[in-house]
RNA sequence: GCCCCGGUGGCUCAGCCCGGUAGAGCGGCAGCCUCGUAAGCUGUUGGCCGCGGGUUCAAAUCCCGCCCGGGGCUCCA
């Protein structure tokens, strides 16, 4: 028996005219039903009432999942080109209608042997189309071969999730001790169990807005964000400091189209690994998609280029603005998932897995020092290190070494066979205010991309070899760095500290507030001193009260207030108001200076991304 | 994609259950206050009650569909 099972909004059929002679009555009157699962029905040789049974358990398990309780049973012998003879299909139709209503489906049928016209519209969703293949019991044996395979598949993608020591010995989760560790327990179950539950918004959401750092934009499809001044300044000095970094590690930077052919021939296998996830577009006579990863155009680049084992490991970067993923709608959250968004994607191509293997230590090194710089120190991560068996087995030292760089046990995920195309993958992953988990850094080692696109270099031997890719974001989507900065802010204010930005993201790192209009000549000659340092300075020149100017200072995170008065225009000793410590410390200019200058080093540098005078600001939100 | 909750001036929200003239606080604007470190006072502006359809003499309120947000699933090479 085959049913091509749909899940549909509605469905309009119409009995035309009689088919066989044994064809039901029925009247040519035109039905309509609504949210209903059909079942097109094809009966074939050898089906019996127990098929008809078992057909119709197996739907209803379905039918549970999909919440929906009505079926219409749709006899369409199209399906098959074995069908049984007329009479007994009608009589297996008949037992499928009373096993259905016999476990309480709300039951039609369509009537059997009749020519029928239909309309149908079908839902969207993944699981909406379905095509079940129900056999006899004799058949069993077939059925068996059948199953082992798809048990195989499955049994494949088995993952073995365990804890990783320092001194390499690997526990089951359930016996590791978490005490001191309980991001590590809050990731592992995450990753495991993926049970959580929350009632709030997302702190970083109210944060992105209220901050005016980022909102939702409705005009365009979900997940893709608006950047208002300081969060476009923020984003920019983040992807700075990463392209940097990722420079100075010796990779060279180059830019690739964010649009791709859905024809070229290296594409396609590639792409029927991921099917529906993209955005398609069409472009005169061909589809394109949009890339989600910077992978095809630094492998297309990388396939031209020739080059032996003398320039490798061969390091390519870009910073792919945008990367697009057409996530599940439930899926996209604040900063946390999007579908557009920023990758810094750095690949190197090495000659062997030695040579992948000590390439691999830098990177996990670079990775770690830049999400440090960044603001995310080793406490508000965890790592987790993915393998197949085999990989383990022969390289149980150089795994136990990444845990040890990394300075603590980390979550292991352990893969019996290889299921896609990397046999070793980090990942370090931020833990937020609701338990939840999301990758930033990471890195991999790709066996298969090489031949796929046919990249090779040339060895000691003269001869030409497919090199090991190694996939790496070094600081993982930005937009999601920005996520981890906002919500480990929050986390702190529940600790009850001040939350802050680090000092080179604050998009006013020293805001000064003069008295009165009489004290706005003195602020403006300190701010212009502070703003030849190249310190982003702003002066709130506004006639509100000192009070709530202070206060919206503080609401915004300022990390320097300053205010000037009569004092101050006599004196050089200034009030500096530190965020950190809520407490006001006299100071002079140019040890405030020395201060931040020292806070900042090394760090890119942007100007004020508004205007000076908060007098001449623009509300973007509230 | 599925299930649950929500969408009301720029922002946060009340009103909806039980249909009958749209409310508050914040913000904006104007005026006063010229101020010593987290909200000064007064006045005023501002709303196709997310969009479309239906029921009704009458819809923010009831019903249906869609869009957007949040949560839970699923998914996450």
């Amino acid at each position: 028996m085959r049913i091509l099972q749909l899940h549909s909004n509605f469905i309009n059929y119409k009995p035309i005219q009689k088919e066989i002679a044994v064809a039901e009555e029925a009247e040519k009157q035109e039905r309509r039903l609504e949210e209903i699962v059909v079942l097109f029905t094809a009966v074939e040789e050898g089906d019996n009432e127990a098929v008809a049974k078992k057909a119709i358990d197996e739907v209803q398990a379905f039918l549970e999942k999909l919440k929906v309780n009505r079926i219409l049973i749709y006899p369409y012998a199209h399906l098959s080109s074995n069908l049984t003879k007329p009479a007994d299909a009608l009589k297996v139709i008949k037992a499928m209608e009373a096993r259905a209503k016999e476990i309480g489906l709300e039951t039609y049928r369509a009537p059997f042997g009749w020519n029928k016209q239909f309309t149908i519209a079908i839902k969207g969703h993944p699981l909406a189309e379905q095509l079940r293949v129900i056999l006899p019991a004799e058949a069993e044996v077939k059925k068996e071969e059948k199953v082992s395979e798809a048990v195989k598949a499955e049994e494949k993608m088995k993952s073995l999730w365990r804890i990783l020591q320092l001194d390499g010995e690997i526990l089951p989760v359930e016996k590791f001790d978490f005490k001191g560790r309980e991001n590590l327990e809050k990731f592992a179950r995450y990753e495991i169990s993926k049970v959580r539950a929350s009632e709030q918004m997302p702190p970083h959401v109210t944060l992105m807005k209220r901050l005016e750092i980022a909102d939702y934009e409705p005009g365009s499809d979900p997940g893709n964000i608006r950047w208002y001044p300081k969060g476009r300044l923020i984003k920019s000095l983040i992807e700075q400091l990463v392209t940097n970094k990722v420079i100075e590690y010796g990779a060279m930077e180059v830019e690739t189209p964010i649009m791709y052919d859905f024809g070229h021939p290296s594409l396609a296998d590639y792409l029927n690994r991921f099917p529906a996830r993209q955005y398609i577009l069409k472009s005169e006579n061909k589809e394109l998609f949009l890339r989600f990863a910077a992978c095809f155009g630094q492998f297309l680049l990388v396939h031209d280029a020739q080059f032996s084992y003398k320039q490798m490991p061969l390091k390519v970067y870009e910073l792919a603005r945008y990367s697009f993923r057409r996530e599940q709608r439930g899926e996209v959250v604040g900063l946390r998932r999007l579908r557009a968004f920023t990758m810094p994607d750095c690949h190197a191509f090495c000659t062997d897995l030695e040579q992948a293997k000590k390439e691999f230590i830098v990177r996990f090194k670079l990775c770690m020092q830049i999400l440090e710089e960044i603001g995310l120190s080793k406490d508000d991560y965890e790592a987790a290190i993915r393998f197949t068996k085999d990989f383990y087995r022969e390289n149980k030292r150089f795994i136990t070494s990444l845990a040890k760089i990394f300075g603590r046990s980390v979550l292991v995920e352990i893969w019996k066979k290889r299921f896609f195309y990397f046999i070793l993958k980090w990942d370090f992953n931020f833990v937020d205010n609701q338990d939840k988990a999301a990758a930033l850094s990471t890195d991999q080692i790709d066996v298969e991309n090489a031949k796929r696109y046919d990249i090779v270099y040339v060895d000691e031997k003269g001869e030409k070899q497919h090199p090991l890719i190694m996939h790496c974001s070094p600081s993982g989507a930005i937009e999601r760095c920005v996520y981890a900065l906002l919500e480990k802010a929050y986390k702190e204010q529940k600790n009850g500290k001040p939350p802050m930005l680090p000092l080179w993201l604050s998009p006013t790192q020293v805001r000064i507030i003069p008295m009165s209009d009489k004290h706005l000549e003195h602020a403006e000659k300190l701010a212009d001193a502070l703003e030849t340092q190249h310190l982003r300075v702003d002066i709130d020149d506004r006639t509100l009260t000192l009070r709530k100017r202070v206060r919206e200072a503080e609401m915004e995170w300022v990390p320097y207030i300053i205010v000037v008065g009569q004092k101050e225009i006599e004196s050089d000793a200034l009030p500096v108001r530190d965020r950190k410590t809520g407490k006001i410390r006299k100071m002079k200019l140019q040890e405030l200076i020395s201060e931040i200058e020292e806070i900042v080093k090394g760090k890119p540098l942007k100007p004020l991304p508004l205007p000076k005078h908060l007098s001449r600001r623009p509300q973007f939100y509230g």
